[in-house]
This record gives C-alpha cells, sequence and structure tokens, in this order.
DNA sequence: CTAGGGTTAG
C-alpha cells in the first residue's frame, strides 16, 4: 500500500511555474484521498494551534496541512513547499513536519526557505518551532544560523537552551558549549537530565587534551551529584559512557553500579566501555550478567556490536559463534553494524574465511566500514595483494574511501612489503580521492618504509610531514629501529616519545631492546630505570588459548599453573630435537646481561611457547592450534613455532598484536617479515 | 515536542 503511495496520479502531475496546485487537486479524483493519506503517515497527529474560525475553511486547512504533512513524510519536499498556501495559513504542526523533514533528509537549500516562510507567518517567536530549527541548523552543520535562531527567540524554554547545547556539543565546540552551560544558570534555567547529557558530551569535545576533558566531566559530575540528577537513568549513563571514552574504566564502574534502575542502554554503555577499555573478558561476564539478572533488557544490535568486539580482543572464536547464533536468532543480522562486527570478528578470531563468508553474504548492502573491516581483515594476515583487490572492487563498486580504508589498506602493504603499491595508494589518497593525510597515514607510510628497511627515507617522510608529528609516528619509526638495530634514529624517535607519551612503557621497552641488542648495557640499565622512575613497568607477555570454548591464558613465571611442569618437559624435549636440526636459541631478545644458559631458559618461558605445549597436548591432532599474544612475536618464539610445525605435523595461527602468524611445515606465513 | 549505548585503523 505505501508503494502505490508514491505513484498516485495526483503526485505524478508536473509542476507547472506557479500552477494553481490546490485546484488541480481538487478537481481531478484522486486515487488517495487526504484521509487514506492521512492514515498511511503513522505519526499522524491532529492539528492544530491555529485553527482558522470557520469551520468551512477548518477542512481545507486541516487537508491541506496534512496532504504538505504526508508530503513530508515521503520525503517529498519540492511539492511540499509548492503546496504551502497563503490562505488559509499553515500550522505549527505544518511547519514542524518541513523542518523535521529537512533535517532528516538534510535537505540545505530548502531549510532557509521553510525558516522564511515561518518567519512570513508569524511563527518566528514560536519556542518549539525554534528547537526544530536549532535542530535543523545543527545538522546542517550552520552553527552560526542556530545561534541567531535561539538569540532571536525571546521566551527561551529549556528546550530552546538544550537544542542550542546539543548543537554546539555535537560540533565539537566545547568551549561555547560549556559557557552556555554556565549562561543557563546565570539567566536562572535550572538544568534538566537533557541539559546535563548535553553538557557532559560537550566535555568529551574538549578531548584534544583529555585531563581537561576529565576535569571537565568531574566539575559537571560534581553538579549533578548535587543537584540529585546521579541516578537519571539518561544522566547516568552518558556518565559512564563519557568516563569509559576518556580511559576511566573505575569511574564508569562506579556510576553503573550506584545506578537505581538500569535498562539496555545503560549495560550496553558498561559494555562497550570494557569492551573499548581493553577489558574484553570484563565485558563479556558483564554481558553475561545483564542476560542472567536483567529480563527487562533485551541484548539490542548496538549490545551486540560491542560484545562481538569483546570476542574479537579475546580471539575467542567460540564464544563468537555463539554470539553470531544469537545474533541469527534475533533477526540482528539486518543491521550492518552488526554485520560489520562479525566481519571483524571472524577476520580478528584467525577465522578469515568466514569473514569473507560474511562480508560476500552482505552483497549490494555493504558500506565503507564493511569494505575497511575486510581490507584490514587480509592486511593482518599478510595478504597485501588481496586487500589491494578489495580495495579496488570497493571504489568501483562506488564506495568512496575514508581515511581508515587507507589506513587499512596502507597497513596491508606494510605487513607484507609491498613499498610500491603503498607509496601509490598514498598518492592516490591526496590525489583521486581528495584525502589530506592525517598522523596515522603518515605513521603507516614510516611503517612501510622502515621495516623494509628504508629508515632514512622514512625519516625524510616525517621531516616532510606538514603537520605536527604524532606518537604513532615516532613510534613507527621506533619500531623500524628496533627490527633493523638503529640506535642513533630511535634516539631521536624517542626523545619526542616520552615527551608526547611519557607515560607508555612500551616505548622504554623497546629502546632498551635496542640497547640490549647492541650489547650497550649502561643505557639498558639507565632507560630502564627511567622507566621505573616514572612509575611504570614493562607490560608482561601473555598468551591465550581457548579450548572446547574456554581460555587458557599463559604468563612466563607461574606457579598456579598445574600443567606447568609438563609444559616445560614437552618444551624441553621439543627443543632438543630442534637443536640437533641445527636450531640456535636467539638470546638476543632477552634483555638482562646473563649467561648464555640462564638466558636460554628465560626463553623457554616465553608464554607464547607454553600457550602452544599448551594446545599441542591439549587439542586434537587435526585442528589448527590458534593463539593470541597481548605483544609482538618475539624473534625465538618465531623460529621455535616454526620448528614445531614441522615436527608435530601442525598448524598454528598466532596473532599478535598487529597481525597473523600462520605456520605450517615450518614456514610462516609472514615469511619472516613483520 | 528534545535525550543516553554501536561498526572499521593504529
Amino acid at each position: 500500500m505505501f508503494a502505490s503511495c508514491s505513484h498516485p496520479a495526483l503526485l505524478q502531475v508536473s509542476l507547472p511555474p506557479k500552477p494553481p496546485q490546490l485546484q488541480l487537486y481538487s478537481h481531478s479524483p484522486p486515487l488517495l484521498s487526504f484521509k487514506t493519506l492521512s492514515c498511511i503517515n503513522s505519526s499522524f497527529q491532529a492539528p492544530s494551534q491555529y485553527p482558522p474560525s470557520t469551520t468551512n475553511t477548518t477542512t481545507t486547512t486541516t487537508s491541506y496541512n496534512h496532504l504538505i504533512q504526508s508530503l513530508c513524510k515521503q520525503g517529498n519536499l519540492k511539492q511540499a513547499l509548492h503546496l504551502l498556501p497563503q490562505e488559509p495559513k499553515p500550522t505549527q504542526r505544518t511547519y514542524e513536519a518541513l523542518i523535521l523533514a529537512c533535517t532528516h533528509r538534510n535537505a540545505r537549500p530548502y531549510g532557509p526557505i521553510v525558516h522564511h516562510h515561518l518567519i512570513d507567518n508569524g511563527f518566528d517567536q514560536d519556542p518549539f518551532l525554534s528547537t526544530k530549527l536549532i535542530d535543523m541548523y545543527s545538522q546542517f552543520s550552520s552553527l552560526d544560523d542556530a545561534r541567531d535562531v535561539f538569540d532571536k527567540t525571546h521566551v527561551k524554554t529549556i528546550f530552546v537552551w538544550n537544542a542550542l547545547l546539543k548543537a554546539l556539543a555535537l560540533a565539537d565546540e566545547a568551549e561555547e558549549a560549556l559557557f552556555l552551560f554556565q549562561e543557563m544558570g546565570r539567566a536562572g534555567v535550572p538544568p534538566d537530565s537533557f541539559t546535563y547529557s548535553h553538557a557532559l558530551k560537550a566535555c568529551i569535545a574538549s578531548s584534544s587534551h583529555p585531563s581537561l576533558a576529565f576535569d571537565r566531566v568531574r566539575q559537571i559530575h560534581g553538579h549533578i551529584f548535587r543537584h540529585g540528577f546521579e541516578s537519571t537513568i539518561y544522566v547516568a549513563t552518558t556518565l559512564v559512557d563519557c568516563y569509559a571514552k576518556l580511559g576511566y574504566v573505575l569511574y564508569s564502574q562506579r556510576v553503573f553500579d550506584r545506578m537505581l534502575e538500569r535498562n539496555v542502554v545503560s549495560w550496553s554503555a558498561m559494555i562497550a566501555c570494557y569492551a573499548k577499555n581493553e577489558r574484553p573478558l570484563d565485558a563479556l561476564e558483564l554481558f553475561r550478567e545483564m542476560m542472567l539478572r536483567d529480563h527487562d533488557a533485551i541484548p539490542n544490535a548496538v549490545t551486540m556490536v560491542s560484545v562481538l568486539q569483546a570476542c574479537a580482543g579475546l580471539a575467542a572464536l567460540g564464544q563468537g559463534r555463539l554470539i553470531h547464533a544469537y545474533v541469527l536468532r534475533r533477526g540482528l543480522d539486518s543491521i550492518i553494524p552488526v554485520v560489520n562486527a562479525l566481519i571483524a570478528m571472524y577476520a580478528k578470531c584467525g577465522s578469515l574465511g568466514t569473514a569473507y563468508r560474511v562480508f560476500d553474504g552482505m552483497n549490494g548492502r555493504r558500506d565503507v566500514v564493511s569494505w575497511n573491516s575486510m581490507i584490514s581483515g587480509y592486511g593482518i594476515y599478510g595478504f597485501g595483494v588481496k586487500a589491494i583487490r578489495v580495495f579496488e572492487a570497493m571504489i568501483r563498486s562506488g564506495t568512496s574511501p575514508s581515511p581508515i580504508t587507507f589506513v587499512s589498506v596502507l597497513g596491508a602493504c606494510s605487513h607484507a612489503g609491498l613499498v610500491k603499491e603503498g607509496k601509490r595508494l598514498f598518492e592516490s589518497m591526496v590525489r583521486e580521492h581528495g584525502i589530506t593525510p592525517r598522523s596515522e597515514h603518515y605513521a603507516c607510510m614510516v611503517d612501510l618504509l622502515g621495516r623494509a628497511g628504508r629508515l632514512h627515507e622514512a625519516a625524510r617522510i616525517i621531516e616532510g610531514m606538514r603537520i605536527e608529528p604524532g606518537p604513532t609516528v615516532w613510534g613507527s619509526l621506533l619500531g623500524a629501529c628496533r627490527i633493523h638495530g638503529h640506535i642513533e634514529l630511535a634516539e631521536r624517535a624517542c626523545v619526542r616519545l616520552f615527551e608526547l607519551e611519557p607515560m607508555n612503557a612500551g616505548n622504554y621497552v623497546l629502546l632498551a631492546d635496542i640497547y640490549a641488542e647492541a650489547k650497550m648495557w649502561e643505557e639498558v640499565s639507565r632507560v630502564k630505570k627511567l622507566l621505573e622512575s616514572r612509575g611504570l613497568q614493562k607490560v608482561p607477555g601473555c598468551s591465550w588459548i581457548e579450548v572446547k570454548k574456554k581460555m587458557y591464558s599463559f604468563v612466563s613465571v607461574d606457579e598456579m599453573n598445574p600443567q606447568m611442569e609438563q609444559l616445560h618437559a614437552l618444551l624441553a624435549r621439543l627443543v632438543k630435537e630442534m637443536k640437533d636440526k641445527g636450531y640456535v636459541p636467539d638470546t638476543k631478545v632477552v634483555l638482562y646481561d646473563l649467561d648464555q644458559e640462564e638466558k636460554e631458559r628465560i626463553l623457554l618461558g616465553h608464554s607464547e611457547k607454553l600457550a602452544v605445549a599448551f594446545g599441542l597436548i591439549n587439542s586434537g591432532g587435526g585442528e589448527v592450534i590458534r593463539i593470541t599474544k597481548n605483544l609482538r612475536l618475539c624473534e625465538d618464539c618465531h623460529s621455535v613455532t616454526k620448528f614445531i610445525s614441522k615436527f608435530a605435523k601442525r598448524e598454528i595461527l598466532v596473532r599478535d598484536v598487529n597481525r597473523f602468524h600462520h605456520f605450517k611445515d615450518g614456514v610462516c606465513s609472514c615469511l619472516d617479515y613483520w
């Protein structure tokens, strides 16, 4: 029925210049009556605030207005505007429909027309319409117009204030928004839960300096607490989200725990908080708790996206599959972000084939993110050429690439050592796709060149940057220095890194690594002291493996693991066998100045080797052993795993922080380039 | 009559 509604004869009448359309309508018998049209329009509401005086015209006014509203709902703005009659007058509802249609369809050119029309008809002081207008201009990102509407509305209801506050917060105008918030206080308008939500969002907008953002959130939080809004579900949820986005998991937790009442959104916000802040296990546990304890909170698409993200973080393929089944059962697979999250989950859980099948199944319903997910999927497996093919298919399909597309495809080139292709893509990003390179893109290029050993070329890229190089750029350079043992450039990178992110322990460790490899032990201990003096410590290596839907994790020194002795024995046996075949332990990765034997012992305790041994013992012969590690794979573990894959005739798939290593028959898919 | 949670990269 709705489909036929775009074809009724009366709507097909083409519009001559300034025609008496109204006449046309009343003279040609309509296929669909006004009444029918109104009924189709689900949110039909009765007019009106300004009823015409005579009963005779009432029908006409109402009918015209209904028709305009219906047209708006269908997005036929042009025709709706043509219908705006001089007499009888449009009502508040009519304008509301028109403004909403402009906002919703992002119809920039029509907005001001409606606005002027409404002013001409004396609605310029209507606070309700002002609210909608502010929303509309905010959608068009014309903040000046939004502010203008605000200024000219004399009777400022709280809605009007909140609308402008929201507009400023959405536009990342933190200072302006917070100023408005204070202004509200001065004007004696008591904030409501909307006000607080928007003000909190505005604080996040100032996250160019995260500690400033945090201070602001805390200040508003205090305000909220004092005015008794902390347990208001919307406000509390926003607080949880704000602290989560700034990385303060404990603060989110505290607000969440104190909530008197929760709904799906609050649960989802907390789950997302864990998923985003590297606490995937907590995310899954909270999801379980929600399912068990709160039967009124039915997980929706948004919830599932975070849950899938958590599965991806853990590389929990078994869990991920269960969640996928649930998604299908609930019909949530019609929601594109959910499907995108599925693609990413399968790719990160070591099931690239399934990721591709899901992607393939989207056929025609893909958005940029779907493409990006698939590209980065191929990238982390080292399939650079395939990633480029997908990128090209994306362009052919008419989807315009986003900045993230290039981070993904350049990353893929980098993992695969495709220097020439990477350079070409970087060029095309700027020239053909008009994307200004950001720090991340330079970081990709530095990584691409640096990994390939072209360190000076990489350094020149940094020198040629027209924006301030972010920590990722220097980090890439440092990483390359680690691979190729370049002390001077590493020191240069660290000067900047220690200043830009003094609390990132990884940088200190990398530098110490580089010194250790050059046997510069004094420098090693100097860096270690610096690390400790800042209250930091080396992130311990950790590896985990999923066996029969349960997770087993390993760290190098672990007296709690009942199988430890067995694991060590197995490894010792394997290593002995490997030494006979020419394996030489790569002790340069040990950061201490110890004797050879001691170093070898430390090497054997690396968590990844333990996980491999555990996998060998506890999984069936035909299965692929899938292991995940929180750091980069060390050279020694890499060569040992190659040996094991051959001796034990087992495929081993290891995901480290950056990418996958697929070991088979003594060879790794990265071809020792990583 | 407005509002709170989400997808891709590093």
